[in-house]
DNA sequence: CTCAGTGCAAACGATTTGCAGGGCC
DNA sequence: GGCCCTGCAAATCGTTTGCACTGAG
């Protein structure tokens, strides 16, 4: 009785998965818009909530103003670089140790799956070097 | 002739620095109004801006519709718990180690002081187990 | 048939900006 | 005295919500 599988929620999740970039809401509503052109950006914002918190797609929040979306479920790590904005996907992280006597201590269990590591890319690396 | 040292700066700093909470901008608006009634929410924006540039405090993005502020620039990382939205200061994260080989060709240089750790805390650990 | 989901427009809330006046250097 | 910074109000922009309608089950 709940749970529709409308159209224009398989058609976002679809053309979610279909990209390895990281879109804003409004990147996918455009991206929706070639299929169901009559589609309103509410639905997609309606729908991201939804289907992030069903867990099958991740909102990223590594940028300040505007959340970002990630259809690729497979447990994996962002780096995004400080200086530029880049987003780099890790896949092979599935053995990051954090040594830390305090975190061990605290209780908290962490999920690194979906951390996102600050930083510097190459590129910017070299310039402030 | 740049940078000038304005009371509303040196105070909303100092204010900033004196709690181990993470104020949102608002937050640090109210605390600094105390001091300075007649200081505008703008002025608060535009320092936060321009201490955070200058890396006197770091904002945090844990919080995907307001920026939360840390005085604290002693390198520490945050545990936030996805579930209650609990936010953990760790001080012993020297040596946080991540093995990825994708990492380690990619580039990139992690700047694990400032990394925000998502999970579950102690309590919503244990409801969820 | 029912009610979760939709499209549209209006509302909301955090942050930013334009502008005239104020005060640090 | 120059011009960076401020306070105020209005503007901006991502996101949410109210409402009547639609269509999946």
């Amino acid at each position: 009785m709940k749970n529709r599988e409308t159209n224009q929620r398989s058609i976002i999740l679809e053309e979610l998965r279909k990209v390895t970039t990281h879109p804003t809401a409004s990147d996918i509503y455009e991206m929706v818009k070639k299929v169901l052109p009559r589609v309103g950006l509410a639905t997609v914002y309606r729908n991201l909530d939804f289907l992030e918190k069903k867990g099958e797609i991740i909102r990223l929040k590594f940028n300040f103003q505007k959340s970002r979306y990630d259809g690729n479920i497979e447990g994996h790590a962002h780096l995004v670089c400080k200086c530029c904005g880049k987003v780099t996907d890790i896949f092979d992280v599935a053995d990051i140790k954090i040594k830390s006597e305090q975190l061990r201590n605290s209780g908290f269990k962490p999920t690194l799956e979906f951390i996102e590591i600050p930083g510097l890319c190459k590129k910017c690396n070299k310039i402030y070097r």
